[in-house]
DNA sequence: CAGGGAGTGGTACCGGGGTACCACTCGTGC
DNA sequence: GCACGAGTGGTACCCCGGTACCACTCCCTG
């Protein structure tokens, strides 16, 4: 069974969500949020599984909501959604940390779909922006992983642990990358000791330092 | 009505997947190929609406085929289809034009979902594989134009204070820094405190990375 | 001279980070 | 069949980092 939060300020919105959500027995609506600052709180209070988010709210928007709960550590992850498919929405959602960002126009099974896959750690986009994102994907990423020299450290260490690695890198705290990967807190202190002894790093700070200088994470702002 | 040519080298596989779009109305398979050659040849002979592409195959691979199909104008659509969900295959199959990116695992409703997205120009991933995707988007492209605001909080801090951010920035624990500015470990968590309020920083990890994005600490490879 | 910012220093508290050690499940390879 | 590495998860413990709050000295400026 997964838990739902719905965040819409219109009422009519909300209802139609939840008659569709409690339609079906995978899925439950626990709880309704008119605004941002009341979805934070409840996403704190009850700890639902998926969040779904509208972008468009009077108050705190759905983006500001999303980085807090992200940022709080919840275990909740949140579904953004939205009736305009402007790239600054998507941007911003997705980096404030969405699991995904759907369409309201998305059809029911693909609302459902959506949450389903959310509620288990994966994440959705949909297909009609998917296309845009990946038109700057294939703008911004190097064809080859970046530095071809690296380090010998760096090969030791495992799949995942590069990507504990990264996270690292990117100022995350054990919690928060416990949330992003759907792991537990313990799982990744071990990832993380693990990553440090290979490195020969005496805490996260030089790992942060050896991302950067092997090029794993790069300068943003400029 | 939708034209879908299927590409694998197994012929149940492909057995499969016709059984599975001649049920339904909107899609119809015109063709198979059995391996990457083959598929290049037939999409320019028939230039189906979407081409079901695995990956594995002998001979030319799935990659190869959809970067030729892609690179020769047709006007057919790729959706690479593979039971592996290898990041490597991801990137290959993306940056060779592909419009799309589905595991084998994947329900009938979402593949013939994501054929549909395709063929009217959208484009899809798999969720499970998308997480990771969006973890790469958020570590490369650029968050906003700014850059000017970054260097505000900069100037804010006084002398003394960027001293200490550049040691932060050099994974100097405060007593390190202590140490090497002569001063007690408590003076030096009053100037790392007031650093990481003016940065706006959580801890000094996120002061490190501020470092790195200003320009402050720069990476030392080798 | 008064005021204020910068630099230095202290005490007290606590939460997260890091470590040590162990356990279980997979999948791969011998 | 077995061992092994990778990934995940747990408990227990200690200490550093970060915060809150305050105090004192310079030195510059109004």
């Amino acid at each position: 069974m997964t838990t739902v939060l719905v965040v819409d300020d219109q009422p009519l919105q909300r209802f139609g969500f939840r008659l569709l959500l409690d339609s079906v027995p995978e899925t439950e609506v626990v709880g309704e949020a008119a605004h941002g600052a009341q979805a934070v709180r409840m996403a704190a209070e009850m700890r639902p599984d998926v969040v779904l988010m509208d972008v468009r709210m009077p108050g705190m928007d759905g983006i500001e909501a999303t980085r807090r709960i992200v940022a709080a550590g919840e275990r909740s992850r949140v579904l953004v959604l939205t009736t305009f498919d402007l790239d600054e929405y998507v941007h911003a959602a997705l980096r404030a940390g969405a699991s995904g960002f759907l369409l309201k126009d998305a059809r029911p099974e693909e609302l459902l779909a959506g949450i389903r896959a959310v509620a288990v750690g994966d994440a959705v986009i949909a297909p009609a922006l998917t296309r845009r994102l990946l038109d700057e994907f294939a703008q911004y990423v190097p064809p080859h992983p970046a530095g071809a020299a690296a380090d010998r450290r760096l090969d030791s260490l495992t799949e995942r642990e590069r990507e504990i690695l990264v996270a690292i890198g990117k100022g995350w705290t054990n919690g928060e990358i416990a949330a992003r990967f759907v792991l537990s807190e313990s799982t990744v202190k071990t990832h993380v000791g693990r990553v440090l002894a290979k490195l020969g790093a005496r805490d996260r700070v030089q790992a942060v330092i050896f991302a950067y200088d092997v090029g794993l994470a790069r300068p943003n702002a400029g």
